[in-house]
DNA sequence: AATGAATGAGCGTTCATTCAT
DNA sequence: TATGAATGAACGCTCATTCAT
């Protein structure tokens, strides 16, 4: 690779995570210069972390990757951890972003409203990005506190508007009984990005996949009764 | 953790883990004492890889998790490749192993089957061993083949029982759908590891997502039909 | 020699080894205290070469010479491979010089100049720092293709006052002719290393082997005819 | 390379080296077995210096390289000190024994004598074996009394036919004379290996060069006089 | 805001050697 | 004879971090 490389190399695909995706506000105060030096840390860490793992995202690495210094990443994110975090907040606030701005129409029914939300997250598993970032937030929350709170609090985020849709549906069911349905169906989904997600064996099939699970969670809701199993 | 330490100082849960559970064969031509090194050394990995995760899995920290020195290791794993593709099939095996294990008594009516067999494995996925090692495993399977190609043979082997109930109860659908039924489920089933795990916000609702997704998937066969999407 | 060493603990003659030798030119952009530093890596995995050999040379016992930090040591050099380039490249470099620097006096008469020139190189080859390094380049260039390429640009830097004074002494050669002369002189030359080089067995008798070679060199020049090998 | 190999894979050109190349003796009270397996391993660690450099014959290589355990040859060698000198005095005695085998045809002139024997060091020079081996030896020599000391003995015996020559023709010099020419002919030969021996960049203008050389050679001994360097 | 220099720790790996089997 | 097991040291290298410039 020629030396006048400025810009991380990754695949197209990867391009598409724009300073937008991550959600990273400028400090008050700081010059204009210094926050795009930190925009351009964050997307080379995430593209790291994306295309080669979190083992690859070394203080090191990062700094190449945008072509700085490492003195200079250590200026603007003095430890590991700080960079770690502020990837981490930027990324799960990009998530949020994205799941407030699904509008959900009042005018459709809410069936209509929970098969569209469902779509939308099953189309949004198989990008690279949320392939390869979520797994990672998955392992790294089995031993760190503070990535596991994030993670559990975006996943609030992300059940609000199932929530909604499933009290909407069953004004007779207690909250808890909402809460677990609506639980399990974002769990569920999560589940496919291992088996649907980019470049995983049945990505091919998430069409099929999309409507049994869309099918099986509008069912669930609708049939859903306090005596716990149906009988045999 | 201190220097001085010179043996895996694991929870008690993770004592439990024991040769059984990692399926490990004794090798050709090797003395006992040798393969009871072997045995020592995949225990401290497994419990490494547990309780600190894969990057705390070193070379180094293997050999003194086993009071063991590191020539020694490498001795019997020259790579640290070795070491982990070794792991990693003895712990996929023994999962297999366990699946193979869950007999289903054909006396048994196929719903009840369903029900028996996602039960085992939603308790499943509340152990300790299961919630650590399966994230880290779609998190490698992102960025290594050989982990990839091993954990969705593994999942073939978890689905198996799934697709033969779900054939049995329609045999009016074709293969494929009958496939994406199973893998549904599965997948479905893999999902709640994030948020209804070992020491998950949701552990404790646990009985009650049970009770959810089970009748969730049982009214999904039964109810499928090939006009994909119930009319609203 | 025992492990408190710090300090280069070489001969006498190898403090003569100064940077000028090694034609070592500064870096831009750098700081002078990074220079010195080079210099001193330099300086230092040369000794170690010549002192005990090329396998002693090894990142560690170069940092340990200059009393410096591996740490720092990668850090101006990177990896082994760049240290070795950078210091054959600085030896062979002052080799070069010190040969264009035998200004072959045009007043003299070209069996003078040649008389001349293979003086002074039979009387470099006695010298430690060349008995000892040529030896390790002709061994490292029959598996390295850039050690081989690099010696073998040297030499031709090193044959062409003896193809310029042959070529002068006999125009009627062609040049092929002439730079096989040529190159039997210097190969001729060269052997000597093994024989007459610093503490070899034949270094005292060296001045009547510079009498004999001499003496060949210019009777070969003088008599060479095209009618390849005299009647016998 | 698949399990059953059990020979080293060198070129076609290495397999030549046989054990009459190494001159190995077989031990009083040796039995036949230990015998063939130090055979074995002595060509393997010769196949490797010329492969691939001193540096890679360490035990573990020699080992694999005849498909032999580790163990099993530090029972042969214990040291790997033990190895090499097994290894040196094999090679080095069996070119003592192709000097010693090269004939002089008492029948033939001796001009024609010496340049027979010239061009059989020139041709021999050529071969892989020996452009690799020598350079080896000669960086070896330099820091190892031992190595020194036999490789001076081996050119002891090579010189031996050129003394004899040069005496014949030169009755009229004092011993030292003629030592000092068969030295300076014997020298200037291996000098050649750097520069023609086997794929160096004169390999193929070798005919040419030894014309030269022989040419230089017979005029050296015929003209040479007490009067050291002939006039201008 | 950014670069150059340096440290100390840890990494995976290779190695020569010793010893029990 | 030969293999299996184990040790201790060194190797080249990457890393997070600190600090002077």
């Amino acid at each position: 690779m020629p030396t006048g490389c400025q810009v991380p190399d990754f695949e197209a695909d990867l391009r598409t995570i724009t300073v937008a995706d991550l959600a990273f506000p400028p400090r008050e105060g700081g010059y204009a210069k210094g926050h795009q030096s930190r925009e351009l840390i964050l997307q080379a860490a995430l593209g790291l972390l994306v295309e080669e793992g979190y083992r690859a995202m070394s203080m090191r690495r990062v700094a190449s990757a945008c072509a700085m210094k490492l003195g200079n990443l250590t200026y603007h994110f003095p430890t590991r951890e700080d960079l770690i975090q502020a990837l981490l907040e930027a990324v799960i606030s990009s998530y949020e972003i994205e799941f407030d701005r699904i509008t959900h129409d009042p005018a459709l029914p809410p069936e209509a409203r929970l098969a569209s939300y469902c779509e939308l997250i099953l189309e949004d598993i198989r990008s690279k990005k949320t392939t390869r970032i979520f797994p990672e937030l998955w392992a790294l929350s089995n031993h760190d506190a503070f990535v596991l709170e994030r993670v559990q609090e975006l996943y609030v985020r992300a059940r609000a508007p199932l929530l909604e849709v499933v009290t909407e549906m069953r004004p007779d069911l207690t909250p808890d009984q909402c809460e677990t349905i609506a639980l399990f169906i974002s769990a569920s989904m999560e589940g496919m990005t291992v088996f649907a997600g980019h470049e995983k064996p049945f990505e091919p099939a998430m069409p099929e996949i999309e409507t049994v699970a869309i099918r099986a969670f509008i069912d669930l809701v609708r049939n859903f009764a306090a005596a716990a199993r149906p009988a045999p």
